[in-house]
DNA sequence: CTTATGCTACTGGAGAACCCGTAGACGAGG
DNA sequence: CCTCGTCTACGGGTTCTCCAGTAGCATAAG
């Protein structure tokens, strides 16, 4: 399928986008971990745009940028290249790295044991 | 942590060393899915072993190139940046994603049940 | 009214990383 | 000597990242 993939700096404006909806070019850099100049974030915006990631339309005097692409979509391919490059494909290995992240809580591998229970009973 | 990236050229090549254990240029170059120059491939090895992520030694007349970080590291690195970039930092939301895959057969669900359940053991 | 200030967007380009290849040196084997 | 396969050295095209410089427009200050 479609293979959508992020360099570092635009997965994090994405990242943003998704998180806020929207955005204009200064809430993005207030959004941003490091601090950088107003046409950095600008340009990295009409990158994304050239691509067909993101769209824009006034809002005032200035540009109010929203994703295009949903973050499912682009998680879903991610997941996948990860899976494929890394772990040769496999699910279940993939599962287990994921799996083995000591920060996750009771609570947390109890919703995702339902999730898996769910995601069976549709397995025919 | 140290956060490990590759571009997608230097991933593709890292997954055929993790595959291969080690392999010399012109080993990697018949793993690759397009046809690339010797050189080029050279180049991507060389470029990864300046970054410290593969070294080489002789092997006969060739080099023999074998990655020094684990695919498991970087697989734990790739996943936690998905997992912030596109989910969120949610687990579950990423889980959601990962087991809404089709392909999954009953036996690889069944499978992962089975991991999740050991995990929830360890879990005080 | 005129100027200054503070937003906005756009342009152009520097510097680095990435990607791919040509040209040449070097040694092993015919 | 010649070929084949190897490595080194180097160049060039593209992408990514970042920003200075410039200009438009609204509002505040003089």
């Amino acid at each position: 399928m479609s293979d959508i993939y992020f360099p570092p700096r635009e997965l994090e404006v994405m990242s943003i986008l998704w998180r806020l909806g929207s955005a204009t070019v200064a809430e993005v850099r207030e959004a941003l971990d490091e601090e950088l100049a107003y046409t950095s974030v600008l340009s990295a915006l009409q990158t994304l745009e050239e691509k067909g990631f993101v769209r824009h339309e006034a809002h005032g005097r200035a540009y109010k940028y929203h994703a295009v692409v949903g973050a499912e979509r682009a998680g879903g391919s991610a997941i996948e290249r990860i899976k494929d490059a890394i772990f040769h494909g496999s699910s279940e290995r993939m599962f287990a790295q994921f799996v083995s992240d000591k920060k996750l809580s009771r609570e947390e591998l109890e919703r995702m044991r339902g999730l898996l229970a769910e995601r069976l009973e549709e397995e025919p």
